[in-house]
RNA sequence: GCCGGGGUGGCGGAACUGGCAGACGCUCGGGACUUAAAAUCCCGUGACCGUAAGGUCGUGUGGGUUCGAUUCCCACCCCCGGCACCA
């Protein structure tokens, strides 16, 4: 039967592929007609409309590396289908795309291979955009974005500059993570076990002076709202979050004029030594007056690899300073030594020592012979003796040996011992944070330059905001040596002082390529905005992102920056959120034989071969069917192919149909008298209906919702096949089954349920998706169409299967109506033969009707 | 050590608020169609006993609560991830 749309049909030829015939079902040719019209038509693209719900669904951007695997793309899948089920839902959806395109990588290629960083770049960019668009992914491509361009990178300085203003940036020297094989520094974050993030060397500190973006200043806040706004977030990230920024409450006390911090200061009578960290100010000055004492024991210390003493695979060593200290709860003086343990950028890098109450002070006492006094005692047990001490006990428990104090909780002894240090002057409650400020200057080219300079007589001046962007310069050769790059171009460094006219030199490091992505979700609210980075009323009608999704691998670097710049941006009055993402997902790795997918292992699956053989849309579905979006899944080709038969099915069963119920005087099936096999149909897609849009909306249980519409098309297969009289879908017999149905309940019923269904599976195989719905007659596209709605009462089943069980074992099932009474389901029960049979000669001693209409169940409990 | 998430067939995974465990798919087996194969369509596929009807066991382990537990509680084992001499 001829296609109502597209004319008489194609004859069926076999496509060759893995050297089997394929029937009909040509999913290259559909997706290149499709994407081509939604390239020119511009599908995608938004603006702000008030008349509808905005929707901001973004995947995390781009590093353009290369070559995309089914890994990166997996992400852009995810978020694909929810902005296409939006779309339909009526939402107005933003759903941009963009290049985190600064970056080491692209300057290591440009050293291996003599290219420039940007050609690099922008040649990964096309190759990538291309492997995006052959997936189908549903971008508004006029909103792309490349950090790398001075029209986006200008407004990382300008946010740079805004921030000098408000102490948020500042220059200090400072010891730094340097990563010697990337010749630069790393941010706290990018240190991970002492070894570089991405290369993996041993980090080795150093002395530089570095740019900072004071981030603790909003630690209390970013905490506080990780606890009290992050509801859509998944609980990994949170408690990540919350790790990372670390705070704890604590005191600091003075110990003469040594000040120590500590949480415990209910111990603070087991307090019998002070430890210093080997680089404290006091330490370095005493071993200047006597190197004898000092020197030698430090350089042990400095000797120590820091990765080895950060990780605790040292053993804690100590010496003795010589000197004493009082005490200043208990009096007495205590000797003063210093600690490889002990960290100097924590705290006050200075702790007392309490050997009865912390593992770490037990260990150094026994090994140095220092008293050790216990001070706090269990609840319910009996006191410990001090002296048969194995290990220390670091819980709360009643105090004792604490003078005025013995009996007092720990929890309330904190309190009052804070509080009397504070009055008597020897200290204080106070929060300390494991956050420490964000490095952001790299020794790099290919990044933002730093909109400073220096002047001889200015000192540091900021570079003028109508002089932005400072531009960075190109460079012919790249040697991969020496510290900064951008040193070596004179006609970069020499410029002149903006205040005094005189010659200055600018700066010569990079932004870290964090900044970058700390914001890009704000600018393809606004990206081609040329007076500010964006226009407040864009980003107060889009944001917050409302769906993001991206790897887990992110989620104390780039989430915690983004969440810090939002913050910035909105106390510089550019926005009234505070939270960037309201809902995040973590989408799972992609593995094959078990490995994460790379290059050097040889194991990565390239979209495009997998998009050649069994076409984009089998490959959405199989990636969205395989497993939960937030779990890992193991590529299997079996998989794939599996998930292309479904489509073959789907696309058959419409083709068979078309003519059947392409036309437009089908009826709706709402006021016909339908027979039973119709309403069981009908019942199924309602049903389906509504599973698979709860599975989308709200929930993200993209595999549920697939498996929903597999049953749905096994069930229509079944309701053809017997309305047709024989088997639909054999190839063979196909146009014969579609015309012989005729009556006209039955393609009412069917004309719903198939239209459904090809309207639910569009987010995940929107090319065959748009294709069929043309074919059925209906030209205005699937996203003029609409989600299809269910009636729940159409939905729910007038007849259920009612379990009985008998002590606990299921016995037998009942057939009855959805709201038949509790005792008719009880007599029910009792008269069923099986039940019957287990009730033989026992008592009665129970019988429950559980559960409400449309699921119940009877439980019978005999003796 | 602390924190978070998990443990369900041969495999990936379902199971909403305590109510039929194993949906859906993969694999494998059988049948129909075909001269034949492929494709397609249909059926079966947790273990054990049984010709069958049916029965017993079964969601990491051991207990508990309940008419009823993959789901709740207690104790433990294992796996994955994060943080980690942070005082």
């Amino acid at each position: 039967m001829p296609c109502t749309s597209c004319g008489p049909r194609s004859p069926r030829f076999g496509v060759d592929y893995n050297s089997r015939i394929v029937a009909d079902y040509k999913p290259q040719a559909i997706e290149k007609k499709w994407q081509d019209r939604w390239r020119e038509t511009r599908a995608f693209e938004v603006t702000e409309d008030p008349a509808k719900p905005k929707f901001y669904c973004l995947e995390m951007f781009a590093y353009p590396s290369g070559h995309a695997h089914v890994g990166h793309v997996r992400n852009y899948m995810i978020g694909d289908v929810v902005a296409r089920m939006k779309r339909m839902r009526g939402y107005n959806v933003l759903h941009p795309f963009g290049w985190d395109a600064f970056g080491l990588p692209a300057e290591n290629a440009a050293i291996k291979h003599g290219t420039h960083p940007e050609t690099w770049t922008l040649e990964n960019i096309a190759h990538m955009k291309g492997q995006l668009q052959r997936i189908g992914i549903s971008y508004a491509w006029e909103r792309e974005i490349a950090t790398c361009l001075p029209e986006y990178y200008k407004w990382n300085q300008w946010v740079f500059l805004k921030m000098l203003e408000r102490d948020l940036a500042y220059k200090r020297r400072s010891s730094v993570n340097w990563c010697p094989s990337c010749h630069t520094v790393l941010a706290n974050e990018q240190v991970i076990n002492g070894a570089c993030w991405r290369c993996g060397s041993s980090v080795t500190p150093r002395e530089l002076e570095q740019w900072f973006f004071r981030i603790t200043r909003y630690a209390d806040e970013l905490l506080a709202a990780a606890d009290a706004s992050l509801q859509g977030w998944p609980e990994k990230v949170l408690t990540m979050q919350r790790n990372w920024i670390g705070r704890s409450e604590g005191a600091r006390v003075k110990f003469d004029d040594i000040d120590v911090f500590t949480t415990r200061i209910d111990t603070i009578f087991g307090a019998t030594f002070v430890l210093l960290a080997p680089e404290h100010a006091k330490v370095q000055a005493w071993s200047k007056e006597d190197p004898a004492r000092f020197v030698d024991a430090l350089k042990k210390f400095q000797g120590q690899d820091r990765t080895a003493r950060m990780t605790g695979e040292v053993e804690k060593e100590g010496f003795d300073t010589g000197r004493t200290v009082v005490n200043p709860f208990t009096g007495q003086p205590v000797p003063v030594w210093v600690a490889n343990f002990v960290l100097v950028e924590y705290g006050t890098g200075a702790v007392m020592g309490v050997p009865a109450h912390d593992q770490r002070d037990f260990e150094f006492a026994r090994k140095y012979g220092l008293p050790v006094t216990v001070v706090v005692r269990p609840v319910d047990g009996a006191s410990l003796s001090g002296d048969a001490l194995e290990e220390a006990t670091d819980s709360d428990g009643l105090l004792m040996n604490s003078g005025p104090y013995d009996g007092l909780p720990s929890s309330r002894a904190r309190e009052q011992l804070t509080e009397v240090a504070r009055s008597r002057g020897v200290g204080e409650g106070t929060v300390q944070y494991r956050l420490k400020d964000w490095g952001i200057s790299r020794q790099r080219y290919w990044g933002t330059p730093i909109p400073v300079m220096y002047c001889d007589r200015c000192g540091m001046v900021p570079e003028r905001y109508e002089n932005l962007p400072v531009l960075l310069p190109k460079i012919g050769e790249f040697s991969g040596r020496g510290d900064s790059p951008l040193g070596q171009i004179p006609a970069f460094v020499n410029t002149t002082c903006p205040t005094c006219g005189g010659p200055a030199r600018r700066e010569t490091d990079t932004m870290d390529t964090f900044v970058d992505s700390s914001w890009y979700f704000l600018r393809f609210c606004d990206p081609t905005n040329t007076d500010l980075p964006f226009d407040p009323a864009k980003v107060a009608y889009w944001g917050p992102v409302d769906f993001y999704s991206g790897g887990v691998e992110h989620a104390i670097l780039h989430l915690i920056y983004s969440r810090f710049f939002t913050r910035v941006c909105r106390d510089l009055g550019m926005t009234t959120i505070d939270e960037p993402f309201a809902r995040l997902l973590t989408q799972g790795m992609v593995l094959k034989d078990g490995q994460v997918m790379s290059k050097s292992k040889g194991n990565v699956v390239d979209p495009d071969d997998m998009i050649q053989k069994f076409g984009a849309d089998a490959l959405r579905l199989y990636v969205m069917f395989v497993a939960p979006p937030e779990k890992e899944i193991e590529w299997t080709d079996a998989g794939l192919e599996g998930s292309w038969r479904f489509l073959a099915r789907v696309w058959r069963l419409v083709d068979q149909l078309s003519g059947t119920i392409g036309g437009d005087d089908v009826p709706a099936p709402a006021g016909l008298a339908l027979d039973d096999a119709e309403r069981a149909l009908r019942r199924k897609a309602h049903e389906t209906i509504r599973r698979v849009t709860l599975d989308l909306d709200p929930r993200v249980h993209l595999n549920t919702a697939v498996s929903a519409l597999m049953e749905l098309v096994n069930e229509l297969y079944a309701f053809t096949s017997r309305a047709s009289g024989g088997r639909a879908g054999t190839d063979a017999d196909a146009e014969v089954n579609a015309g012989t149905i005729e009556r006209p309940a039955t393609v009412a019923v069917l004309k719903e349920a198939v239209e459904a269904l090809v309207l639910m599976v569009s987010p995940f195989a929107p090319h065959m998706a748009e294709e069929l719905w043309e074919m059925l007659g209906h030209p205005g596209g699937i996203v003029a169409a609409g989600w299809p709605s269910f009636d729940p009462d159409v939905a729910k089943a007038s007849e259920i299967i009612v379990p009985v069980q008998v002590n606990g074992k299921l016995r037998a099932r009942l057939t009855a109506s959805a709201d038949a009474a509790e005792d008719q389901l009880r007599e029910m029960a009792m008269a069923d033969p099986h039940v019957m049979k287990h009730l033989e000669g026992r008592t009665i001693r129970k019988v429950v009707v559980a559960g409400v209409a449309g699921n119940r169940l009877v439980s019978i409990v005999v003796s």
